[in-house]
DNA sequence: GGAAGTTGTGAGAGCGCTTCCACGGAGATG
DNA sequence: CATCTCCGTGGAAGCGCTCTCACAACTTCC
């Protein structure tokens, strides 16, 4: 190791007896370049140990190989939500193939998101992927001034028609969900709505009001809860004592589903013959509970791989910046709840 | 917006009326910069929108500003595992205080492993958190040579006195657990130890053999089990197949405790009257199954955000270079399993 | 009152890389 | 055989930034 440091690509031009453009051309790609030299800028490279310097590289083709996900949601919410790391997976699968990393972005609401969109702007990353969005971020908007290419898990609360984006059927999945009880002979069915500010919340809550006024049944035992387990806990028990006579429980989370779970049993309720409950995410919770839920699958990963390499055709410039909407079918999974 | 793209410190300069390297010194922290020099750069960064880029700083500064969290496990593992998502927190939380991003590294073994290293020989990052490393990924001495700063969460396997590391003291933690149970009486105790290849395992399978034999207690009843629950309800079969006597058991984990309970049930064992069951982990499993798990609780994200400070010391040469060691305390929490 | 600091400033030299451009030589074309 | 094309090559111009260094303009000190 000489003292300067790592080797250079003047190093590896000297060693290769060749010129820096050359050696250049050789170590990216190959065009233009003869047999001959490029197997002397090869050995070279191995030799030195040659690993060419990002910045450099970057500060002069205007990419950084990387690009972001985005999560403008308040720590603790993210983390305890296994949703979160399907999705670091998904992206992380098709980043895999490519030679591009991921940068996370943690935007907790207020001051740590103007440096969010600071390090967006810098063109710091070449695209950015933003998964689960509040309503009032504002997180499109100003991410599309920026015009970053980017794509949405998730659809956003506007702009929806402008900005490219990967979702769940959430309202065809809550639908499904709720003919499970219609089926089973459920009369009363209330649900437990996640927070409104969210789409995928909305989207459900939609799906629950469509299945329920199909089959002709009352859509007014509505509590919302905030998509964890002692939201759901609250939330199913101003459920039951508004209205006590509930036979099914619609649940727009497992997590709020499994805090429902233990109100049922501590007001000594049988689950499912005397309410039945479905809920939804099938992300490992559901099949831990007691009973077991019956559920609607997300197909996270499969959303988050899509939106990936919609944003890497962005970068490379091959969709010819059309704004494209991929929506993606939940599928049902029976277990013992409902 | 000028044709070229986002303004450049040359034009801050112009129109603030100075040179480019006073522009500079204002920006970035003003010393040796007159007040009202100073200020008119200020308003001409404000007026211009101006983002220095990262690219060319780092070029010259050789700093990145971005540390990796390098995570050497087969994605699946790691994504169903609570541990981690802790993790990303506690590096995160540091992060937030101070301008640095955090990239994340998945090393699948084998052919990305290689990506991996060469993406930290690049000086791509200013250092590394590796967490959850297995025996053979032989990834401390790599990283070692690369002399790149780089913080361990948890004990690696060789190396130990050469690398800095923070730990969770998984050998008292199992101890304590262990003793939970013989303080209730419990006079056979077998356990469900973690993978033999991860030092975590290792250290509660010793403190669980240290709290047995100060007993005067037979080690005797031990199977090995993936971390997974799946591989708990395999182990814990086959451990009350070999000694159907067992009143207690030690689970090296939540989730394999998870699937031992299903085992315990199935075959009409009351938990915890016929037989003790102690957790390991605490990472949100435990208050879910039935009975909710007595277990220990990890620190983890004490643990990461520790590591992280260790490292951005280690980055700024604030830790005259010598491997520090960092053991934190886990606690016991005693649910209705033990 | 001259020597010795102190302070703010700008010119300029790079950091390591890609890429434009000009050029010589080889092969194809008339 | 002159001309046109194409290919491989190296010289050189930056990409946008930081930072050393020299310099002028002040203080301060003996």
């Amino acid at each position: 190791m000489r003292p300067g440091g790592s080797p250079t690509l003047d190093e590896v031009a000297r060693v290769a007896g060749v010129s820096r453009a050359t050696a250049s051309r050789a170590i990216n790609g190959g065009q233009r370049v003869s047999a001959h030299a490029q197997s002397s800028v090869d050995a070279a490279v191995r030799s030195l140990g040659y690993v060419p310097n990002p910045a450099a590289r970057s500060l002069v083709t205007r990419r950084t190989d990387s690009i972001a996900v985005v999560v403008p949601e308040p720590d603790d919410r993210v983390f305890s939500d296994p949703f979160f790391a399907r999705t670091l997976r998904g992206v992380n699968r098709v980043l895999g193939e490519v030679d591009i990393q991921l940068v996370l972005l943690l935007a907790r609401p207020g001051a740590s998101s103007e440096r969010t969109l600071r390090y967006l702007t810098n063109r710091h990353v070449d695209g950015a992927i933003v998964v689960s969005h509040h309503r009032d971020d504002g997180l499109a908007e100003q991410l599309m001034r920026l015009d970053l290419p980017c794509v949405f898990g998730g659809r956003p609360w506007s702009g929806g028609d402008r900005v490219t984006y990967v979702d769940i059927d959430n309202t065809a999945g809550e639908r499904e969900a709720t003919q499970v009880l219609i089926d089973r002979g459920c009369q009363r069915i209330g649900t437990i709505a996640g927070p409104s500010d969210m789409t995928a919340a909305e989207d459900r809550l939609a799906g629950w009001r469509q299945a329920m006024s199909a089959a002709g049944l009352r859509d007014d035992a509505l509590e919302h809860g905030d998509f964890t387990e002692d939201g759901g806990q609250r939330a199913a028990e101003a459920l039951m004592a508004a209205h006590p006579d509930l036979d099914g429980l619609v649940v727009a989370s497992d997590l709020m589903a499994s805090g429902a779970l233990k109100v049922l049993a501590a007001s000594g309720r049988r689950v499912p013959d005397d309410v039945a409950v479905v809920g939804y995410d099938d992300l490992g919770v559901a099949e831990r509970t007691t009973p077991a839920l019956t559920t609607v699958r997300q197909p996270v990963e499969e959303m988050t791989e899509r939106a990936t390499r919609l944003l890497l055709e962005q970068i490379d410039g091959r969709s010819a910046g059309r704004p494209m909407r991929v929506i993606i079918p939940p599928t049902l999974i029976r277990r013992d709840s409902a």
